[in-house]
DNA sequence: GCAACTTTTTAAAAAATTTAAAAAGTTGTG
DNA sequence: CACAACTTTTTAAATTTTTTAAAAAGTTGC
């Protein structure tokens, strides 16, 4: 039934999934609502099973307060992290755990770009395969390369729907909400919900894998700009390389910094008859990768060396972001974070060089504790965070 | 007194003094109460003589709605614009026109950066000699350069008063409320409210004056970043000139583009014999700078060449902005201003080369109608912003 | 071990919002 | 050109929500 209180409901459930573990004081405040009126409605989730009470918090000097979590296994999330080349499903509860196997699909976006057909039967073939409980399932969530429109649901880059919204697409035809975004705006969710920014006012939050996108966290939420389309950080004009971009300029950071640019160099490295322990470096960019990483990870030279070229270049730009943003926080999460700390030292080394130093002391960096999984877990952030959106119009407005 | 009605006057007047003339509906939407609610407070302060029923709008297909706007000559504010060598006051009305003549006094910040006790003597002098009705003054705005940290009402480049609120200390001395900010957030707060973004919901300000600097106005709201130190544009690294920054730092920004850097090329011109309609140029940048603004815009080609190329470097910062953050709107202000339309040839050149066409297409440039008042105006428009805050502590939480 | 102080929870009073109805205008059609 | 159908604003009554006050449950220090 779609009514006010199953909007409060669905809002206070979604304070819950980002929270765990809160008082009736603090979802009150969370859901901007008077303690009586959020107790009856804490009071009517356990009732209905949704919620729990979990014992008593630790006294901070008074009585102590009654705690309310999830019920466990209540609620899934199919969520689907494409990019180029695979797309790669899951189910995820929650607390952002992943409870099944993650299962791939070959959907080379380059071969062939607008192949929505193929993501739908992807996750047809998934729901049927993997043993999902489709009632418990909340919504679907999808991250995509390219410039996504999320108000229109329309990516301008790939999957072309004729102008029609993508997801409205999807779910009339599997029954599940549906809600897709642009992968390092998913990345940035997953860190400022669940990640290294949990809680922080304004983060940057840099998704370092085959090239190199930004997803910002401003005032507590995701920042789109003003068609969907800021956080282009990849083409900012940083060098004057020559090099062309895929964009038709040159000169764009993402020339210079991103894993593609690694596994080049580690290549034309070898072609040079540069010592490393890397023998052999495969076709296959997945596993090219991880012969670098773990090669690095050892200590190999050529792979730390390589690796910190790209990530001073990164660090470039974060001089840029900071000035411009002034940002509590910045995390380095997307596939390359898996390489982990060896990348703040040669970063740092460019943000002393090219930053004011008074406004870089300011700005924290670290790495993603997510890395690989980012994307499939800001995806599940994506669908809880609009749990409560659509269910009652008119209560929407007026709700902040 | 201070209760929770006056409250939601002060706020109800606020959107007056930024929409001018609204009905009843409007303000109800803008101040987040209901009609009832919002019709109630307005026909008391109808009553108190604070605002005025301005007759009917036109009909929309049904009833014609009851207009509000302000009583004239209610409200009052004491504007003060500090630049590094200058200190302008002016008392400046509710519909952010200048009711006083403006004063200027001479305050050398780079001879005497702490001279907090001038500034005071400076703001006393003015409310003794102007015919001042101190009743009607609801506060004091004052914008100056330098990183100014608002919470804490700090100012660490000038002003230094150990440690303690600047805006606090003026407050006890004179006895109206007092607000600061750093000059080209007031320049943007200006544009927003009441100048070229007004009603925008993304813009960026370019303070385009001694220096370089940079507002940004970021879901309607002033974006300060997490130290209140966002907008540092002027010292992103963008050349690769030698030229040494007074940041410490060489190839920012800041050092090929602002109206120093003009006036300075100008100089070496004439002093190499370049032909132009201008002979002489003042030691007084002021002077120097009315005269080649002047020249540039009689067509003097010398001074229009000089001007664009600083506009051209502008246009590449201008790239990074549309990027990273993907603004509704650019917006040029600040004393180079004056120099008008011209500017956004050269600027919209750099755009071309530096940015992704489709995201520069996203995008509007302007230059704004202050020109050298959107500091004052700014000063206003800050006072007016704040208030309805600090009235009724307990509310001001439960408000958006 | 008990008084003084905190904090959460419940209950009653006050204020706000919602819903419905009335009033004031506009527009299109026969 | 008058009147019905439709809009939008304003007022009034019914609900809902928030506020305020009091009670309950703990903590801490003397």
């Amino acid at each position: 039934m779609i009514t006010k209180t199953s909007y409060f409901k669905r809002k206070i459930i979604k304070e819950l999934c980002f929270g765990n573990v809160l008082s009736a004081q603090q979802i009150s405040v969370l859901v901007n609502r008077s303690l009586p009126v959020t107790i009856k409605l804490l009071s009517e989730l356990v009732h209905e099973g949704m919620i729990i009470e979990s014992g008593f918090a630790l006294s901070t000097g008074g009585r102590r307060p009654q705690m309310y979590s999830l019920a466990a296994g209540k609620i899934h999330i199919i969520s689907v992290a494409m990019d180029q080349v695979f797309t790669t499903l899951a189910v995820i509860d929650a607390q952002h755990h992943q409870i099944s196997h993650a299962r791939k699909c070959y959907l080379n976006l380059f071969e062939n770009p607008n192949n929505l057909t193929g993501l739908i039967r992807c996750l047809e073939d998934f729901i049927k395969e993997a043993s999902i409980e489709k009632d418990k399932i909340i919504g679907i969530g999808i991250g995509m390369p390219g410039f996504v429109d999320v108000s229109k649901g329309i990516n301008y880059s790939f999957l072309d729907n004729d102008g029609k919204s993508i997801p409205d697409n999807i779910e009339q035809l599997i029954g599940i909400p549906v809600f897709i975004d642009n992968d390092s705006s998913l990345i940035a969710l997953a860190e400022s919900k669940f990640g290294a920014a949990k809680g922080k006012k304004n983060a940057m939050v840099i998704n370092f894998g085959w090239g190199i996108g930004l997803g910002m966290i401003l005032n507590y939420q995701l920042f789109r700009g003003n068609n969907g389309f800021a956080g282009e950080f990849s083409h900012v004009h940083l060098f004057d390389n020559n090099k062309l971009c895929e964009c038709g300029k040159s000169g764009c950071l993402e020339t210079e910094a991103s894993l593609m640019v690694v596994i080049e160099k580690v290549k034309q490295a070898l072609k040079e008859g540069k010592v490393s322990a890397i023998k052999h470096i495969s076709d296959d960019f997945e596993e090219a990768l991880s012969t670098v990483i773990r090669a690095a990870l050892k200590g190999d030279q050529l792979a730390v060396d390589l690796l910190s070229e790209v990530a001073y270049n990164i660090g470039r730009g974060i001089a840029i972001l900071i000035h411009i943003l002034n940002p509590e926080l910045i995390v380095i999460s997307g596939r390359g974070a898996t390489a982990g700390n060896m990348l703040l030292a040669p970063m740092q080394q460019a943000i002393n060089k090219y930053c004011i130093p008074r406004l870089a002391s300011y700005t924290q960096i670290t790495v993603s504790p997510f890395s690989a999984n980012a994307e499939l877990i800001g995806g599940a952030a994506l669908v809880i965070e609009n749990y409560e959106k659509n269910i009652y119009q008119s209560v929407k407005n007026n709700a902040a």
